[in-house]
DNA sequence: GCCCGTCTGTACGTTGGCGTACAGACCAAG
DNA sequence: CTTGGTCTGTACGCCAACGTACAGACGGGC
């Protein structure tokens, strides 16, 4: 399985699986805008103003638990959308949303997006389709969460942003992968410091690269062929 | 917070919230079923002939892991329906459901289910609604599995499960909770056993009794309150 | 009333990851 | 070229939960 390069119409797998002219209509309507680390797409229980169709970059779906501490629930990037509460139910955001790996990204306004499903059109279904590969998604990661080594969730981590950034490079310090791993920062050093070790990423100070991407699918627990097989088979 | 008792419709919640004329047209179409233990709703990567609205009893989606494990991913009860994937997707099940507490359930056909759905009728907001608070759950207990305890955790199941059979007895074996849990049996025996000397549970061979309510729920982690407000404020 | 299978209690050594702390390395700005 | 802030490396004691093992208690079926 390797990473998916791109001859696409759109970088964004749910905006390029449109046919044609619903590409053209909804395209009129996308504003492009940058993904910066750390900015926040959504406010906890705020109303969704925009939805995001990322193209390169990442963004969490993080839950705040009880003591402001806080634990990455899903990771999304050119494979979906930001804001499938627009969609689902009542367009509030029951969790926060940031982007961690920057990139870029096209959004859409909440209205025109709600008019856009009403209207029967072809995005309802593909968006339909991707809320259920998400759920898929966060399932099989409390799974994960539970019976998983901190280095497969490590490494799946890496393999999941390498596939969502254009090149090699994953702009990210082990403080914040920590954070979305939901370990302590001396746990990432040593998890990566033995993945430097074999050669098969490098980093310094924020960056990380990925070299061997076989290696780094060897090291991952299986959730991530998982996942990504179910998104391909559903968005693909 | 109390068990909530009910005075609807009908005991399960998503059918209760609909309006007369549409629940009578599709109560017509629905098939009482028992809930029995162990018993599989869904098999894995098959078509999902129908869809489960739970009256009593407890259904869990369970993710099966490498070497045969099994964990569990979301719990569904009356608040709920059995084969979401029906309207938003594909119609597959990536997952495994089966039936951890007995109880009872009416089943609809899938076909009819969705025609009921394309129809544009209430049903399509009420599920989708669910859609998004079993999403949020789903999410919650990713975070809840990688930073709380398991007796905490454990409190939690049972106060879910107390809130989805009618009386006080949760008809269950440690074993079983343990798997949902995703923990040894003798974690488990240890978990209960403080819970029984503080006279907050009772248990004997396979059966479970909440004494004390209040108690149980100061023993649980936030996660409970949590995922049941987003619950009612969804599908209420 | 007894038996046997299932369910529960408990014990023991092991371990992955935690919390904390501090030192060293890097790099951008001045 | 230095400085200061950030990022990374490593160490140490600690503990929740693990894997495994076995004994005892219950209770349905004969």
């Amino acid at each position: 399985m390797s990473k998916p390069r791109l001859k696409r119409r759109d970088a964004n797998r749910i905006l390029a699986s449109l046919p044609s002219a619903d590409y053209r209509r909804i395209a009129a309507k996308l504003e492009p805008v940058p993904f910066r680390s750390g900015q926040a797409l959504h406010e906890l229980d705020g109303p969704i103003s925009h939805v995001y169709f990322p193209r390169f970059g990442v963004a969490s779906i993080v839950a705040r638990m009880d003591e402001g501490r806080t634990v990455e629930v899903a990771t999304i990037g050119n494979e979906g959308m930001v804001g499938i509460t627009a969609y689902l139910g009542n367009g509030l955001s029951p969790m926060e949303v940031f982007v961690q790996v920057p990139g870029e990204a096209v959004r859409m306004d909440t209205r025109a997006f709600r008019q856009e499903i009403r209207a029967g059109r072809a995005l309802r279904d593909v968006v339909g389709r991707y809320a259920q590969a998400l759920l898929t998604q966060v399932g099989q990661s409390a799974a994960c969460n539970r019976v998983h080594s901190m280095d497969e969730r490590c490494a799946r981590w890496l393999l999941m942003s390498h596939d969502r950034v254009s090149g090699d490079e994953v702009a990210l310090t082990q403080e914040f992968l920590a954070e979305m791993l939901g370990v302590r920062r001396a746990g990432v050093t040593r998890a990566a410091g033995l993945l430097k070790r074999r050669k098969v990423i490098d980093y310094r100070r924020g960056r990380i690269w990925v070299l061997d991407r076989k290696g780094l699918e060897k090291a991952a627990c299986e959730c991530y062929a998982f996942i990504r097989s179910e998104h391909d088979r559903l968005v693909g």
